[in-house]
DNA sequence: TATTGTTATACTCTATAACTATA
DNA sequence: TATAGTTATAGAGTATAACAATA
């Protein structure tokens, strides 16, 4: 058994239980379970929720450096290397010297990358929408907002 | 550097792009904070975000079998017995043979455990508020509701 | 035959420190 | 002196399979 088997789960007994309020165990369940379901979504172009999102952030037009994609994502520098790498590997991405400071490394998708983003991205759009199908539009919207604005107030 | 240094982050650049539309990173950005948060505010009694969680619900009054556990928290059978041999192990609770199905196992808070759960609850509870600071009640109280939702339909 | 808890193992993710090249 | 990227390593979290006891 696997948390994937509990993606399907309604009601259970525990719910009740004033534990269920906690924003922090609502915030790491929904993660836990939308990350199965994203990366078995993703596993048809051979990405995970990581190595999409940094492929996402440098097919955006934005020309991220990599020391932006770690803070923008969460992630430790060091963990951006390889992401990037493999990545690159796949000729997915490319990294470029920075304009001004030839110490940063700016993440672009190549013409293959942007072909298996746009793949990734109606993948993970089906997901979501599974994911949050017991929300109405209004209140998937309603749900982003506050997201949004409980990290970037 | 690592994730808990992006804790206090405000606006960054990339903010702007469609990627900060994605439920699933806003989610697994806003789970990855809060959970160094959580930890952090965890790191005075000894516990984790997951052993927490396993005390939580041990000290309900729900009574919860190990497989409820492990469907409740999203969690795999395999690791719900590591969590509790550990929380076990430090006298935080009990196991006690199921009333009607001698095959489970109810796991059950100690005095001692109470105690620790009661210190726990209010570092999670001040660590949450302070991650929903740009939050008002209303709000947070919403978006309590569309995470429920979102988990049991 | 199926389910609960358990053990074991491999893999992914996260935390931390040290190094290099530029600034 | 500080910062961007890199390498290396240890620890925490996750996925999977197999087993004993009980249903």
């Amino acid at each position: 058994m696997t948390i994937g088997d509990a993606v399907g789960t309604t009601q259970p007994r525990l719910a009740q239980a004033s534990i269920a309020d906690d924003i922090g165990l609502l915030l790491a369940k929904l993660h836990a379970v939308g990350s199965v379901r994203n990366n078995r979504a993703l596993a048809d172009v051979q990405l995970r929720e990581r190595s999409y999102s940094v492929l996402r952030l440098a097919c955006s037009g934005l020309e991220p450096t990599q020391r932006e994609l770690a803070e923008f994502l969460s992630l430790d520098p060091s963990q951006i290397v390889a992401l990037v790498d493999e990545l690159e590997r796949r000729g997915l991405v490319v990294r470029e010297q920075g304009r001004t400071d030839r110490r940063q490394k700016i993440v672009l998708g190549t013409p293959e990358g942007e072909r298996i983003h746009a793949q990734a991205l109606a993948a993970v759009r089906a997901s979501e929408r599974d994911q949050l199908a017991a929300l109405d539009d209004e209140e998937e919207a309603t749900l982003r907002a506050l997201l949004r604005r409980a990290l970037w107030h």
